[in-house]
DNA sequence: CGCAATCTTGAGTGATATCAACAGGAGTGG
DNA sequence: CCACTCCTGTTGATATCACTCAAGATTGCG
């Protein structure tokens, strides 16, 4: 066993899906050789938990395939996903000792998971690794700064608005090919209560929201789990 | 004034008030000495802006005295604050191209500002520094998160609990010395409405709520500017 | 003292939450 | 193929919390 999968560590991650974006980008051969030694992939289910909230953190994660939600609840038990990962996204929390938010799968997904203590252990001596995972700390709080001022400024027209504009753009790139995918019509990879969880709104509300602007001509609900965004930029101005 | 700067350069940050809290913590005297030289102090006046929300990054800083706040509005003008930097918090975006947000003295303060140019540079080249800068925006990115719950899901009386409580536990450090400065008694940097703007607030909610808890004795407000907290289990309760 | 800024309080409104009923699909078993 | 059920989402009626608008009160300052 130990043997085939140092065999394989190469291929591994030289195969893998977010080689060049995710934090493992520009590391070289050696490098790779002993992250590869150090992680394990891992599928996951559709609603499966890869961590809880107040973990001990333990473990830390790449997503490689398939989108997973962040979230903490309040003691009343209301939930607010806190953010979604997509490939080549960093999970968990190095040099800390707790995980602050639960991750749970919203679609079938691969993961590369590292001992926390791994993991800390080989970025201290990998400043490359350290740097990339720094950029990308960084823009994920640039991102979850943004999201507080739909938080805590926008109404329900506003925020579904941004968050369908929001899906759009994140779902596209999926087929980065020369003939990319319409970002106009995706599936959804949330349903109507995780929207609301994502929104800081309950059910009906999302719901009402999604018929008013199915009612106005500027999306299409093809099925619960589709949108087609008709009307972009009157979409855009609700946004701003 | 050039040899001045450079002469007075090792003393300027050994002398530094958040010399073993900011992310220049554990340089060395060489690395400190190039820092010194590419960091220049500057006064802040209450209500004077460092940066503007969509500058081109040109500055990064850390605090050294005082309280600034980080902010976004929407296009139609509602603020929302992101952050407060407190004494030896890092403020900017290294290796980005704009400043996502606003910063804006809360208190008279100081800073020590680096060219972003100079600052990225010296980063890439000194691990140290980088992983001091890690670990710090990591804090920060769960930090971030955590307020997100309370914008998403609190109602105004649980989150100037929340408030509240952070307040006296951010601002109770200063006389970190032996004889501590009660943590239930402090000068509030913001006015109602910055408050107002940390919360996803208006003005007269908060307004309601201070006298709320003021009325059920839960906190005492001795001027505009100060707050005592007297039932902290109450108000802890409140918060959960 | 008077003015301006900030804060507080009041009254009324409105957006979103809550509670409740119903609708539509997917899966199951007869 | 059709009933049945379960789950998710939609729609309706009502309540409530926070917002809005407006008027005073307090504070600080020249």
């Amino acid at each position: 066993m130990e043997s085939i999968q140092s065999e394989a560590a190469l291929n591994f991650c030289q195969a893998c899906a977010v080689r060049n974006r995710a934090i493992c980008a520009d590391l070289d051969d050696e490098e790779i050789r002993i992250l590869n030694s150090i992680g394990r992939r891992r599928h996951l289910e559709a609603g499966e938990q890869l961590f809880w909230e107040g973990d001990e953190a333990i473990v830390v994660a790449n997503v490689i395939e398939g989108l997973l939600k962040l979230s903490t609840q309040t003691s009343d038990g209301k939930e607010q996903i806190l953010g979604l990962a997509y490939p080549s996204d960093f999970m968990g929390r190095p040099f800390g000792n707790s995980t602050p938010y639960g991750v749970e799968a919203l679609t079938p997904a691969l993961v590369c998971t590292f001992q926390r203590a791994d993991f800390d252990r080989f970025a201290r001596e990998h400043p490359k690794l350290e740097h990339n995972l720094l950029e990308r700390t960084l823009s994920e709080l640039d991102r979850t700064r943004r999201w507080m001022l739909l938080l805590g400024r926008m109404n329900a027209e506003q925020k579904l608005a941004t968050f369908l504009l929001d899906m759009s753009e994140r779902l596209a790139p999926k087929g980065c090919a020369p003939f990319e995918q319409s970002a106009d019509a995706f599936e959804l990879p949330l349903s109507r209560q995780q929207i609301a969880d994502v929104l800081g709104l309950t059910i009906e509300t999302v719901s009402r929201q999604f018929t008013k602007f199915r009612k106005q001509g500027l999306i299409d609900l093809p099925s619960r789990r589709e949108a087609v965004i008709q009307k972009r930029e009157r979409l855009e101005e609700l946004a701003q």
